[in-house]
DNA sequence: CTCCCGTCGGTAACCGGTTACCCTAACGTA
DNA sequence: TACGTTAGGGTAACCGGTTACCGACGGGAG
């Protein structure tokens, strides 16, 4: 039913092969033949059979990125920045959603719906240290976020210690002192969380101030809800608090809005930072201070090292690098703007 | 190199057809020689591949989402949903992203990548009515947004005239009279500005009210940036301005950061309300007036209506339905919440 | 007038599943 | 014992590109 590369050789009266050479700009086609192929193509409405391709060539062109929920907008901006990268180099990207959890991660990385594309950008949340060794794959895979405890495998991660710490800095640049912190779950392992409340902690550490759990409102997920909830609970300690540091902007966009349900100032009474800089907090009453963890960087860099390792076709390998892109501390309102340190 | 079928069965000492029938849960293979095959799955490694089934099969399994881009929220949380609604049904999603812009959208619906999958749920934006005709594909194609002129192509869209008057009438019953609009741009056409613009403008006409053009803000993409600039340009024409309709959320949320600057309380002095109840609207303070287009139902819909003309096989054909969602008002708190009129 | 070479294009095998069609073995029945 | 029936499984063609390999043709050099 579709025409196919041999309706069209027979339509222009040559062979597969020419029709081949026109259709994918190789050399070697005299201009009267390939117009004359194009004409046919054209007449016919000839189209490309992909999965026909893929066969042949071994390889998709699609790669698949795979993030916890794309609803949340740093993953959303993410996987913009992620797709137009992709295009850059010819690559069209199927987008996975594992929703953070353990067992869909597993699943994304060796079930067979991942073999319909060359390769994979995984941002994991869920997995363990102990999952380590699934990240041995014999597939092309750049990892985002957290740094996989070793092994082959590339991964681009942001300077979470080093972003947390200049929120620290910041805050106390700015004389706050009781500072509580929203969405510190897990603080030992080797995930976003633990990064960035330790290079928190650490800030605060070398001023000599030590950090009262009792400020700490943990949150599992991390979405503007829980942020509100984990915020409430701290407010309802009772302990005074004179700034808020959301472990990522959305829990401070969400404890940015206990506060203000709760009739307290910002930055006056409390002061509010986050971490990821999302365009969102560009636009809060009052603006958000944060870190850009240099997201744009982060994608084009995971594209080029796994369209590299595809190119290259070498899947796996010793290469493994690590590479960490620099945080940048965004002023803004929430902190008392770029001003004058209150 | 990799593990084929037909190793497979060498293995297992059966036949490659023996052992598609096993990895497709065929009936008439006795469970000792399922056990062997699988076996042999497991020890050599097998992994399917996805072409070659894709080539046989006719079908990929994937379907294309084109959206203007990701990162705007209403985008992201829509694809979210289409993910999760086509996850159920069995297939992966591949996004593209045509930046609204018309020329993208026109490839989108012809390119070569697009054949990659089996068929396409398309958010045009940049497309004119003189296009319509470009919508006459020979795959299965399901339309969100707004309605194509006529044809055979389904079609999904929610309630904007609708959606629209009922925001007017709700700005009216609060006492606002002199009530800016943030993002028109196309007053006539039957994108969303338009509809949405007009359902409005009908409410204040059944008011006995004329909108003042003064109180307009044009903005051709609608983003928080342009929704701020729009804003400011209503306000800098010193005509008074007590509430605003912003023709989606984002460009709603620009327009308040602007009230925010400028000293103006939220709702006291001017009442905001926008359109697609996104997530952030929820959270932001005040709180955001906005439409409840039915987005989840829109995505699931979408989803169904293709999967099926999918299975159908039924490309095109004079079927095309255009279902409608019925919206719904979400009162918050920057129009004074939902306790008593002001 | 040959020979050589580079250009252009044809032939057919191959990628790795699916499946129409066929055969066999085993069991039940007359 | 002969035969029908069906479950189980084998064979080979096919999906539609790609490409290794081969051949023909035309022009310039010897």
């Amino acid at each position: 039913m579709p025409v196919t590369m041999r309706d069209v050789a027979r339509h222009a009266g040559v062979s597969v092969k020419t029709v081949s050479n026109v259709v994918n700009d190789f050399p070697h086609v005299s201009p009267s033949t390939r117009e004359r192929v194009l004409a046919s193509i054209s007449v016919l409405g000839y189209r490309m059979n992909f999965s026909a391709r893929n066969l042949s060539l071994g390889r998709t062109g699609m790669i698949t990125l795979a993030v916890p929920e794309l609803r949340l907008p740093y993953f959303s901006e993410l996987s913009d920045e992620v797709i137009v990268a992709a295009a850059e180099r010819g690559y069209t990207v199927l987008v996975e959603r594992t929703g953070g959890v353990r067992e869909r991660e597993l699943e994304v990385l060796t079930s067979d719906r991942r073999r319909m594309t060359d390769g994979l950008i995984f941002s994991p949340l869920g997995l363990r240290p102990s999952d380590a060794h699934r990240l041995e794959v014999d597939y092309p895979l750049v990892l985002l976020g957290e740094r996989a405890l070793h092994g082959s495998v590339h991964h681009v991660a942001m300077g979470n210690v080093a972003g947390a710490r200049a929120v620290g800095e910041h805050l106390l640049e700015r004389g706050r002192r009781r500072i509580a912190v929203v969405g510190s779950y897990d603080t030992r392992g080797a995930g976003a969380g633990s990064l960035r409340t330790q290079g928190f902690t650490r800030a605060l550490a070398d001023a000599g101030i030590e950090h009262d759990p009792r400020r700490t409102g943990e949150a599992l997920e991390w979405t503007r809800t829980t942020g509100a909830e984990a915020m409430r609970r701290v407010l309802d300690r009772g302990v005074g608090v004179d700034a808020v540091y959301g472990l990522n902007d959305v829990l401070a966009l969400g404890a940015m809005r206990v506060l203000y349900e709760r009739g307290l100032r910002v930055p006056e009474d409390v002061a509010v930072a986050g971490f990821d800089d999302i365009e969102e907090g560009g636009f809060s009453c009052p603006s958000l201070t944060t870190v850009q963890p240099g997201r744009p960087e982060i994608a084009r860099t995971a594209v080029w090292l796994l369209v590299d390792r595809i190119a290259r076709g070498a899947p796996a390998g010793p290469g493994g690098r690590e590479l960490v892109v620099a945080p940048e501390l965004v002023v803004r309102e929430s902190t008392g703007g770029a001003g004058e340190p209150a």
